[in-house]
DNA sequence: GTCTATACAACGATAGAC
DNA sequence: GTCTATCGTTGTATAGAC
């Protein structure tokens, strides 16, 4: 899979899950007209991400939010009942995307390694897209109330459950070769969040999202024991 | 290396580093006896991480600071100017460590797999034993000012170095076989960040922090292809 | 459905006593 | 070298007009 198919696909799906999140919390959006509501939300929430990116949630004040999306002070509680609730909206909101087009993607493969490398592909392709989502989510988590706070552990450990599984049936099928699945699902995560949280860095060195997902599978084959071959064997080279 | 025998190294080496600490930034501290400056900034550096780590160094306030550090308000601008100088004699703290005890290891290592495995072990090691350190570090490093955040940014972009660095040698020498050492120090670097950032979910499975070193030891020999012996030459396993 | 005006608590920082 | 008392500013949140 290319990026570039990815992103037409979740520019297509986009609308609904937008309507999706107004639907989620209708409990604390006062304003009942969803035309009204999913374009403001929607402004409140790009706004919020890229206030709270460069200052941090906390330090972002409601003024300043008011101010750059174009909405009162006043007008801003109609959407949500206090701060740490917005927090929660936008907390909720990218974890709703993340594990939808997870479970679409993989689901619609059979073979272990193809799985794990469209898995991959759609976390890295996501957090390409959504990047601003993916820093705050991973940045703010902590902040967030204690019940919040299990929703998003809950979330992060779903994610690497779908990474060990696929490992377990691929050891299962006799493809890969792994000792410990959940560790080594721990550190796929890792790799793949390294990408959204030192973006500064690929981006200084012209490193694309397509690069990296290839790097990092390169690493994920050579541990898994998969595709490589003996340089004793024929003189052929390894390959990762 | 043993993670105890690094830790009664490290207990030893502390108390030149602190005074270290206090010679770098007499600029800023008003006290003048080392005597009261080291022990009141040890305890307003360590008051600092804790409460920080919990609601984020923005949201810490001084006077919670005061009143934990046992300083008054009044008194603790004796030790800094401002917010955002105690955020920079922080960060400057730690990082003087990382450096210190990563080339003090590494140099008395010869072999680029030994060099690479002791580096490896000292950044774990060390960030088990300073791990509100490289937590608040890491989290905070956007709050910075323009000038401290470049040495921040600095200071990650060396140790990666020293990662990429031994990598080549070790391919010279022909050891290890890597197409990008960077793209491969970047995803070193993210493994081993990732044991403090996530401490939660290691404490909860019970992984030591030498279990995670040896499992990600395990990735490393996977990926540079040495270690490996072929499946098919003799029957042998893969080993990882 | 959105605005302006305002309440009042908490912030970082400093002056001056000891 | 450290304290208490106080300054001006900014924070979240709400009431009531339109």
């Amino acid at each position: 899979m290319e990026f570039e198919t990815f992103k037409n696909e979740y520019l297509l799906s986009m609308e609904t899950i937008c309507e999706e999140i107004f639907k989620r919390n209708t409990d604390s959006i006062k304003v009942k007209k969803q035309k009204f509501a999913v374009r403001n939300l929607t402004k409140i929430i790009d706004t919020a991400l890229r206030l709270s990116n460069r200052t941090g949630f906390h330090a972002m004040g409601l003024r300043a939010l008011s101010k750059e999306s174009g909405l009162s002070m006043g007008g801003l509680y109609a959407y949500f009942e206090g701060k740490d609730e917005l927090l929660r909206i936008i907390q909720d909101y990218g974890r709703q995307v993340l594990m939808e087009l997870l479970q679409k993607h993989t689901a619609e493969e059979r073979d272990p390694q193809r799985q794990l490398e469209t898995a991959i592909k759609v976390h890295l392709y996501l957090s390409e897209i959504m990047r601003d989502w993916f820093f705050f989510s991973y940045m703010e988590a902590r902040f967030l109330s204690r019940d919040d706070r299990r929703a998003a552990i809950a979330g992060e450990l779903r994610t690497e459950q779908m990474f060990s599984e696929i490992m377990e049936k691929g050891c299962r099928e006799g493809v890969f070769t792994v000792t410990d699945t959940v560790l080594a699902a721990s550190l796929i995560k890792a790799m793949l969040q390294d990408w959204y949280l030192k973006r500064w860095k690929y981006a200084g060195r012209n490193v694309s999202v397509e690069d990296y997902a290839e790097h990092m599978l390169g690493w994920v084959r050579a541990y898994l024991g998969c595709g490589v071959v003996c340089q004793k064997n024929g003189g052929e080279m390894l390959k990762h």
